[in-house]
DNA sequence: TAAAACTTTTACCATATGGTAAGAAAATAC
DNA sequence: GTATTTTCTTACCATATGGTAAAAGTTTTA
């Protein structure tokens, strides 16, 4: 019996392994083309099996284009709210925070793409998630910096703006990462453009909140 | 003969009025598909005219993509270089700086948004142009903040990344209108939204070049 | 008004692509 | 060792899409 089910653990580990190949390919897919184009055929090579095949485990591409983001929005939701931060402290919040971010930006940057190319054409999957689980807790934060603000902690700003502006700033390193090559003449961005990164965002985040 | 020319030039203005409605239209379906998902019978339909006559003023898809791009180039690379402003005070030229590029963002969002799946998915098309111009203005630019930052005119700040987080701000207020549409529980972002962009963006830039 | 030039429509077509159906092969169960 | 379940392959196919060819219609020229 414990033979029967370590056969079976083995057997679905396998396509639990086949499965997440497939989904870090097509990740890789979707971030570089988007939804539409890409090709299962095209995700399927990437991943190294047949078309065939892949339709096997994904029967379609719109479920796999949602497997994709779910797993995103998996890693980002868990890891990005203000207030699962253990220390009352406004600045070290804002520091963890961003250095969080940024910390996704590099080890996930296709996901952050395909999330982007989702975004940017109107989120056409994900706007009920955005709606779901996304508006409250951009609410809870934003009502946690404007408590800092009420307290006089931190100086008056507007917490809406400031998550976007550290959202936009942090995504744009996984993003636009190509532009940045380019203007910075790397072929990749290294360890010390995100320290860079991270240096210079949480010192313009301290300066704006008045803690520098 | 005034005559003649006057209808010559007649004809080609209808030619170029019905062109620039059909890159109107592209770069509408670019924004929200990207350019593989972005169909010419698609584009055709939204410029409304037929997808066979669309093809007699821009005979492939390719050619048609890149005639938006340049289009969107030409009105960024005009209106951002912080050398043409005619002010020396870094102040004003920051703010001036943020002000135009979020006008940008407001005035022509699909632009940032076919613009941002191209460089998202490895600028392909632009990648050239980006090496040959947009990177000599940027170290243009990059210089010219390192020299009030030698003239003790602003804080230190890394001029690079100071850049990429205000293009990155900027930007964010159209390609990922959406979300803040969500966020914001509004329909559209409106002038409000806009103005509170600005404030917020520009005091935090302020703020961290030490001139609040 | 007839020729010339330009614009639009009609008729097609080759290819790419998402997906179905069903059989072969391999692994697992008993 | 055979039955059963799971995995993978082969053979197709309907549809969408970018694009060609050429005719029909319209405007401009002279």
């Amino acid at each position: 019996m414990s033979e029967t089910k370590r056969k079976t653990r083995k057997k679905s580990a396998n396509r639990e392994l086949l499965e997440a190949r497939i989904i870090r390919a097509a990740e890789i897919v979707f971030a570089t083309k988007g939804f539409s184009g890409s090709t299962m055929d095209r995700i399927a090579e990437t991943a190294k099996i047949s078309k065939q095949n892949l339709i096997y485990y994904f029967p379609n591409k719109d479920l796999l284009y949602k497997r994709v983001l779910q797993e995103i929005l998996d890693i980002w939701m868990e890891k990005l709210s203000m207030l699962e931060s253990p220390t009352q402290n406004p600045e070290e919040v804002i520091q963890r925070y961003v250095h969080e971010k940024l910390r996704l930006s590099r080890e996930y940057p296709n996901s952050s793409k395909v999330f982007a190319h989702e975004v940017i054409s109107g989120a056409p999957v994900l706007k009920a998630h955005l709606i779901s689980h996304l508006k409250p807790q951009f609410e809870r934060d934003v009502a946690v910096v404007n408590q800092w603000v009420e307290r006089g902690l931190i100086k008056p700003v507007d917490p809406r703006h400031l998550f976007f502006t550290i959202w936009a700033a942090t995504q744009t390193y996984a993003d636009f990462s190509v532009q940045m090559e380019i203007l910075l003449d790397k072929p990749q961005l290294d360890d010390d453009d995100f320290h860079e990164a991270e240096a210079a965002i949480t010192q313009m985040v301290m300066r704006a909140i008045g803690a520098d």
